[in-house]
DNA sequence: AGGATGACAGTGT
DNA sequence: AACACTGCCATCC
């Protein structure tokens, strides 16, 4: 199916690593997962997630920083209330720069700061 | 088999 | 900052 089910769950298991109230980005997961540039296979991945994985999907961003899904969607509202339920704030449409960090780059921002929960 | 689609990303303008 | 275009690759039709 997706190439091969290994990839799959090591993305589910890069998903599950990210910490309650941090983001990560989809080309983040990938690369941690082992699969650089494979961005679009993490979408395909949670996508076909089995439920009872209980994913923290909603706490992976697109590059930009926004949701992915499209605005006004009932995906959208629930992903975007899960983030501030955990404390991420929203600058507009796109999580507010404290949780991107000045570089607006997610991954640096989820394993970055040592120490720092 | 071939083209379109998509929970993306990087670069150029 | 917003938009267009290209690269990528698994699925779907």
């Amino acid at each position: 199916m997706s190439g091969d089910a290994g990839s799959l769950e090591r993305i589910w298991r890069a998903v599950a690593a990210i910490p309650p109230g941090r983001v990560d980005s989809y080309g983040g997961v990938a690369r941690r997962a082992g699969l650089p540039g494979r961005a679009r296979l993490v979408g395909h991945a949670l996508k076909v997630a089995p439920g009872v994985l209980d994913l923290p999907w909603h706490r992976v961003l697109n590059a930009s920083g926004r949701i992915s899904f499209p605005e006004g969607s009932a995906a959208h509202l629930l992903q975007r209330r899960k983030l501030e339920a955990e404390g991420v704030r929203f600058k507009g449409p796109r999580v507010a720069r404290a949780a991107l960090k000045d570089d607006g780059s997610l991954d640096r921002l989820l394993w970055g700061p040592p120490g720092s929960s």
